[in-house]
DNA sequence: TAACTGTATTATCTAAATTAACACAGTTAG
DNA sequence: CTAACTGTGTTAATTTAGATAATACAGTTA
């Protein structure tokens, strides 16, 4: 299903939380659809079930997904947050990152290229 | 100077660094100015000395900074590099980054503001 | 010479991430 | 009903990165 990098600085349950998110977010991951058992995915990876589970736990906190005990986990369904408690440190952080970019001499317009590609592809979606 | 979070989940030697880019960027911090020695800014901070040089070794690595032995730190010269391999993987983040925040309901304007924003931002120092 | 600089080393402590080995309860297909 | 799945919880052990502590050495400068 994916790979991951057991020799990043990343914790592995954070790269599993990224790959999920985007497979979610570029609806890949329909709503309502199972993903795999904590134990299966745990055995395909060749990584603890105890990581799986932490990384299901927090994409549950974020209302990614939601659990059902004896059935599975599942895609929850889009929700427009628009928290600014949730959402604020994330423009915090886009907006450092950003600056860097442009610092080391990437173009403007490829940043705001990139923002239309991205959103396109949502709408393709929706 | 500045403050860190000692309980944030980020290491205390990548918030430094973030602090000090962010001055370089937005040239708080100017060309071949001396930045505090190892030991003031970790006095200042009261952290290791150790968590300083650590923030610094890596900065010069990333030629934000150079070192004099002897003499101190200074702010190198602004260096455009579109090293695709340096940048890329930044591009990648930002792409995760933009994409999260979009599907959260941030509308893209929003972000091609930002952009113009901190564009305009760096035109003033140049 | 004294007081600064950066740099390096070695040891120790701590917290987070990960693994391991279970257990318990709800669900479902045969 | 039972067997084989699900998610969930717990407790213990291991590993690793980050941070601290205590020095040391060499270059710079007033």
């Amino acid at each position: 299903m994916f790979h991951l990098d057991i020799q990043s600085r990343k914790p592995i349950y954070e790269q599993l939380m990224d790959k999920l998110k985007e497979m979610i977010i570029h609806d890949v991951l329909k709503t309502d659809e199972q993903l795999p058992s904590v134990r299966s995915l745990a055995q395909e990876l060749t990584i603890n079930p105890n990581t799986i589970q932490k990384a299901y736990r927090e994409l549950e906190r974020e209302e990614y997904i939601y659990s059902l005990p004896g059935k599975g986990s599942f895609v929850a369904a889009k929700k427009e947050t628009t928290n600014e408690g949730k959402v604020a440190p994330m423009k915090k952080e886009l907006e450092r990152l950003i600056a860097e970019i442009l610092y080391l001499g990437v173009p403007k317009e490829e940043l705001i290229n990139l923002i239309h590609t991205i959103s396109e592809k949502k709408e393709e979606v929706e």
